[in-house]
RNA sequence: GGUCCCUUCGUCUAGUGGCCUAGGACGCUGCCCUUUCACGGCGGAAACACGGGUUCGAGUCCCGUAGGGAUCACCA
């Protein structure tokens, strides 16, 4: 087997969305998986949609995604010279005719065709020869189809696919203007580029049959095809701006993790069996096309979650620190003190683990910096209220340690309790409302010796005061 | 409407004729652990779209019906 080659070909219209990005992935995987190039191809032959800060977009999000592609990519607007030359090269074979029929033309021929319920061939100047002054007009270069027989296409996920030549139309390869069409593009720089394996979404199956016949036409191999289904919105519509159409940079924002995203796309129309943690590494070794189902897969936020969950859990203090560090200084006021950095690094782990994703550390971890007062949650300030004197008399006991370790700070408290008679758990619950005011957070001894003696007086009074 | 594709718990899926009284995961939920919240452990509810075949035997094969999706541009 030649070496393998895959590209991912967005058209730079808009941002990176969930669906180019799996298909990215997939691209990305196969390519690893078998020791192949990854390249990546703008499809900007559509001046007037395409943007340059949506291939910037397109770039970073496949950054961002860790999905790294060989030399630079490939602008198929620069290559027009060749597809032009392709045409030209068709219309002299006698693959291909001009055609000089103008849009409302054509746009009669297709209503007619859809309201007889058969295909539009937009074949209206096939086998016709122009007279003097219809052939000084501008034309288009339309493909000629074959009208007999079938093409199939041996599709890696589809299966084998048949359709008649005669539903396939005499597409435009040159438009009037001398521009070459997608249909046209594609073809030829997939050819150029050695591309082996064409995966992509099955939107383009269609296309396939008649890039096939454009492919048969020069003569040139035909690769594997790959068409993947569409993911689609957790109502089973196809995905819009209000479900996960959002770019992947929104995800990043919204503090999911690379390898988090990369395994739940992965898994999302894919399986290994019944593995649902496949870290990258994992995923470059199992990936196969065979098992990427058929149907359409429905975007889930809950299970997106789930893994983020799980891979902050995996992470260490110090390497999730500078993912959270800004925002954590946002949310504070001020730049982080050597002092609260080092709390929050040794609250990281127990932070972490109640952590879905990014903001929810910041949260967790904005509890280790000096933010007095606290704000109450509605919970807390139950618990609190009648408590008043006895935290005062917590502070007092707690004033009096002069070794500030976990064992020390509990002796001090059980020895509280039990001169007053009291159940641990009476003493613990108001002391963890008025240190965190209600926040989720781990051991409350341990989150006690962390904090340090002076911010925990100083939160202990606010609360004996109020 | 034409053409093509798809259909297992709410969701992602395992399953390639008997191992399926259908397995895993997320979510939901009961209990345990526990000073809170989590994590974790042990349980629970929850699906083969429907109807016909083929077969000793069908979630698995065939046909039909219904539903869903894609596409039908001088967009990509």
């Amino acid at each position: 087997m030649p070496k393998v080659i895959t590209r991912f070909a967005p058209s730079p219209t808009g941002f990176l969305h969930i669906g180019g990005a799996r298909t990215a992935l997939y691209n990305w995987l196969f390519a690893k998986r078998h020791g192949g190039d990854f390249l990546l191809r703008i499809e900007d032959t559509d001046r007037a949609r395409s943007t340059e800060a949506a291939i910037s977009a397109i770039s970073s999000g496949m950054e961002w995604l860790g999905l790294n592609w060989s030399g630079d990519a490939v602008s198929q607007f620069e290559r027009s010279s060749r597809h032009r030359e392709v045409a030209e090269s068709l219309l002299e074979k006698g693959a291909a005719y001009k055609c000089y029929a103008t849009a409302e033309e054509t746009a009669a021929v297709r209503a007619k065709a859809r309201e007889d319920g058969t295909a539009f061939r937009g074949d209206m100047w096939r086998d016709k020869t122009p007279d003097a002054e219809t052939a000084a007009r501008p034309y288009a270069i339309r493909l000629k189809m074959p009208r007999e027989g079938s093409t199939t296409i041996d599709d890696l996920v589809q299966g084998t696919v048949t359709v008649e030549n005669t539903e396939l139309d005499d597409m435009i390869l040159l438009r009037s203007d001398g521009t070459p069409t997608y249909m046209l593009a594609v073809v030829v720089d997939d050819h150029d580029m050695d591309v082996t394996h064409v995966i992509r979404g099955d939107d383009h199956l269609n296309n396939a049959f008649r890039q096939y016949q454009v492919l048969s036409a020069m003569g040139w191999d035909i690769p594997a095809y790959a068409h993947i289904p569409l993911i689609h919105g957790p109502d089973g519509k196809k995905l819009s701006k209000r479900h996960g159409a959002l770019g992947v940079d929104a995800y990043a924002e919204m503090g999911f993790l690379p390898e988090a995203m990369r395994n739940y796309l992965l898994r999302l129309g894919w399986s290994h069996g019944d593995d649902e943690i496949i870290p990258t590494e994992q995923a470059i070794e199992w990936f196969n096309l065979e098992n990427i189902g058929r149907g359409p897969a429905r975007f889930d936020f809950d299970k997106l979650d789930n893994l983020n969950a799980h891979y902050l859990r995996k992470m260490n203090s110090e390497e999730i620190l500078p993912l959270v560090k800004n925002e954590l200084e946002k949310s504070v006021g001020q730049a982080l003190s050597d002092i609260e950095q080092k709390r929050i690094l040794r609250a990281m782990p127990t932070v972490a683990e109640r952590a879905k994703r990014l903001p929810d550390i910041v949260e967790g971890a904005s509890l280790f910096c000096n933010i007095r007062p606290l704000s109450l949650t509605e919970k807390a300030a139950n618990t609190l209220s009648g408590q008043e004197a006895m935290i005062g008399g917590v502070a007092n006991e707690l004033a009096a340690v002069t070794n500030w370790t976990a064992e020390m700070i509990k002796a001090a408290i059980m020895s509280f309790a039990e001169a007053r008679d009291l159940k641990l758990g009476k003493v613990m619950q108001p002391i963890r409302a008025a240190v965190t005011g209600g926040a989720p957070s781990g051991d409350l001894v341990d989150l006690l010796e962390i904090l340090g003696q002076e911010e925990v007086l100083g939160r202990l009074s606010d609360q004996a005061a109020a």
